[in-house]
DNA sequence: ACGGGTACTTACCAAAAGGTGCATACTTGA
DNA sequence: TCAAGTATGCACCTTTTGGTAAGTACCCGT
């Protein structure tokens, strides 16, 4: 339904729309991932270093729920079950790729300035 | 200095390194609206809605010391200070763009995830 | 009977991030 | 003398996020 007038609107703006979705220190990469086709459980956690099975599985719990992914059991023993982007995650993720890109010319920049941080403190 | 063989990426794709510069509550939204050129503390502060000043300082700071942000003090009283894009921001923000598309189009489809995520807690 | 595998759960804990409230510096005007 | 304005600092606190460790279900092979 239509916000009243005196309502406060939910998001800031669009893009804060959009981090609403995002946020999360997994979720990108775990997208970023899912964007090279559907994935096993394990192979994502392999591809996504350093998660935690409480959270890889917590996050792509929130982005099932958002219609971000999809998760399919295949029903099989030992369990087999892939995850995949929705229409809707893949059109997410085809806005995030300026930002991989992004990240991939100035990694060396970006890597001084981690280190300048870590200094600064 | 170049990584050693052995060494692992601190990296684990361009995306993560993007995100290790944006992260943090307020940054994009800081980003986001700097786009719009230099703007003062204050009114910086009344865009970004519901940032505290210890955390909009704090990450303005971060922001500048990555070269993203600068800081341009006037040396007025009362004090005025603006902050503003630094090229290597502006192409970050550039890069930002699609997530802000992304989010104004598929607005009330987020708005209706994060009420599902409410009522599924 | 037990261990293997995969995917996932849960209670408790730790760390990180963010917020509050009060403070500061400085000049000017009342 | 005090309050005003803007921008920022800081100690302490709260909230959020993330992690650990141990556990579960199920079938199959040893």
């Amino acid at each position: 339904m239509a916000k009243e007038n005196s309502e406060i609107p939910r998001f800031i703006c669009g893009l804060d729309a959009t981090l609403h979705v995002i946020s999360g220190k997994w979720k990108p990469l775990i997208l970023f991932f899912l964007n090279k086709g559907p994935t096993r459980y394990g192979e994502l956690k392999r591809s996504v270093r350093g998660v935690s099975d409480k959270m890889l599985i917590q996050q792509l719990k929130e982005l099932e729920s958002d219609g971000i992914v999809q998760r399919t059991d295949y029903g099989e023993i030992p369990l087999r079950v892939d995850y995949s982007l929705t229409p809707f995650g893949a059109s997410l993720v085809r806005a995030m790729e300026p930002l991989c890109g992004w990240g991939e010319e100035h990694e060396e920049d970006i890597a001084v300035a981690m280190d300048r941080r870590k200094t600064s403190r």
